[in-house]
DNA sequence: TTTAGCACTCATCGAAGGAGAGTGCTAACA
DNA sequence: TGTTAGCACTCTCCTTCGATGAGTGCTAAA
């Protein structure tokens, strides 16, 4: 049995409707709705075939159909238009990514917040991988005797500052030659390379020079842990969700949430299949909890450089087209920005 | 009509049975669970005493009673017994609150996890507040071309590093002298002060030094910035709520929910009435949202200035003397561990 | 090939009724 | 006079049972 054009039509219909609607559909309640020429008998017998290429599916023997995975699938891939979005959208979506934010959780919250606040659906947002980050420089700057400020700089343009203990006064010159032996083993070096190599070669180099320093544990510790990719993860929106008649029911509710307070499972929803726009139908989803659910992800870039991903959940049934849109348009917006803004983050 | 020895035991019977269950009691499950030797027909005389006295209520005609938002004040003031912790739970606390991390955020976070986990309920942390916070020292450090870190350090040891266009080239000389400009002017200051008096100042003095900085604007808002009191709040737990049988329907929830995504009225929930340990139960509460909620919040303090809250949020069914016990004893190993760790924050 | 007609299925809703837990009242008891 | 047993009564909860209605598949006619 092959798909023809009338066939498509009644399955735009069927899914069409029960994206706005979430019940399932009758062929008389879509010969009623949609102007489609044929009578609920045809369309009957039409959606019997759809039933059979396992496009739609029946909750009940008495009930409508509704699209299954596959069906969305073909919807997505096959018969659904793209939609451009509203000169307003674009626009807030633009002011948005302009705005230049030092502090990297700002951004990642404000980006989450918009999105879901556009889609009206939940939204993850990842932040720079900090794998393929680099040190830049280290600064001490003098607090409480015996403490010092120590900046990190990365070269992705993240700042980090923490206090350390040194255990006895330091003079700023003695600082200073720390943080060149520092800058001189570490700059340009991989957070990876430094975290499994250069440790070592930095505490060897220390206890060398005795004099300088006594108690550099806890300065070494807070530079691996400066090392380790705790990437952030971001959820915006989950209360949306509430709002979906097919999360009505406490259980579901509970598992879903349960998975977002893990930010280690969180960041495998927005891992990538490939670059650009990502489209995980329900049961393709590698999460079980999400085998009801969509996501829709894109990576941003600097240069051809994957920095992080963006991306929208839902139920299955989604409104696909808009999602769309404005998951696209975002990360453009945002790799544009940051392509234009001087190589931040 | 008085309270006599009798009607108290009863009382406690019916909330520390409720306490578990969350289901109404009735005198024969009163008399069976509990050894008061007095039969139901006695305990039922009681139980209708005390519902006039207003300590207990009725869900309706053939239920068991339920006590009322008066009787768990009555509990909580007359008739709980404070408990000891665990060994392992006061452990883990010290343990926790004293690790050092310059984040503040990460304290937060810390610490409202660490409060939902120990007692199943929802928690609520308060950072410290920014008004009675002064301002330390400003360092710039380099950055790329044409623009600087600045790092700002509050007295109260909060570090903040932002980063700040300054339109063209600058020397580390004029930069050090933009620094010891702003620094002369704000050392000690109240972030208020500036806010209010010193920017105008600082930008007067500013423009006077024309060759030294053309563009100070943005380094001015981001000083400003700093001087705004967004008060960090931070929750936890909050899925425990859907735990408790009182919250099973979706609406209640999602007001609930609704009510936790804005952090500003986060933040009167911990207002304390006074200082020390405060108890808001059930109907006392100000927002309508949490009538069946109760709140055990505490401030925790250096030195006698106050800083910040924590407090936990729960069904007015709650473990009162285990919540109690852990919001106070974590807000005293707190406040001893500022006042030894030489002021952080 | 399309359509009208018809018998059949099944979820949903409301009414009816039994079970169970609990109460208040009365009268007897210590 | 306080305590207790007995009893009628109340009200929620659960189950059962039709009625309703939306939807289907099949058959036969157009």
């Amino acid at each position: 049995m092959q798909m023809d054009e009338r066939k498509r039509r009644i399955l735009r219909a069927i899914i069409q409707d029960y994206i706005v609607t979430a019940e399932p559909i009758g062929s008389r309640t879509i010969a009623r709705k949609f102007d489609l020429g044929i009578s609920p008998a045809t369309i009957r017998n039409e959606m019997s075939d759809l039933e059979v290429l396992g496009l739609i599916e029946q909750p009940h023997t008495s009930a409508g159909r509704i699209p299954s995975d596959a069906g969305y699938r073909y919807y997505v891939d096959c018969l659904m238009e793209g939609i451009e979005l509203a000169k307003e959208e674009k626009a807030i979506i633009e002011q948005e990514t302009a705005k230049r934010i030092s502090e990297i959780q700002q951004v990642i919250a404000h980006t989450s917040k918009l999105l879901s606040q556009l889609t009206s659906l939940t939204s993850i947002v990842s932040g720079p991988l900090k794998e393929k980050n680099t040190f830049g420089q280290i600064h001490f700057l003098p607090y409480q005797p015996g403490e010092a400020i120590m900046v990190i700089v990365k070269e992705n343009g993240v700042v980090e500052n923490h206090i350390v203990d040194i255990g006895h006064e330091v003079s700023p010159e003695e600082l200073q030659r720390l943080a060149s032996i520092l800058n001189e083993k570490m700059r340009g070096q991989s957070l990876k390379k430094v975290k499994k190599e250069l440790l070592h070669e930095i505490y060897r180099e220390l206890t060398r020079q005795r004099h300088l320093i006594d108690e550099s544990q806890e300065m070494l510790a807070v530079i691996l842990d400066s090392c380790e990719e705790k990437e952030q993860v971001y959820l915006g929106g989950a209360l949306n969700m509430l709002n979906q008649p097919e999360f009505k029911d406490l259980s579901k509710i509970k598992k879903l949430f349960r998975f977002f307070e893990e930010d280690q499972s969180l960041k495998k929803l927005l891992q990538p299949a490939h670059e650009g726009l990502n489209i995980t139908i329900g049961g393709e989803n590698i999460f079980e909890e999400f085998h009801d659910c969509s996501v829709i992800s894109a990576t941003y870039r600097i240069d051809e450089d994957t920095l992080g991903a963006i991306g929208v959940l839902g139920p299955t049934r989604m409104n696909y087209s808009k999602a769309i849109a404005i998951v696209d348009f975002m990360t453009q917006s945002m790799s544009e920005n940051l392509a234009r803004g001087r190589k931040r983050y």
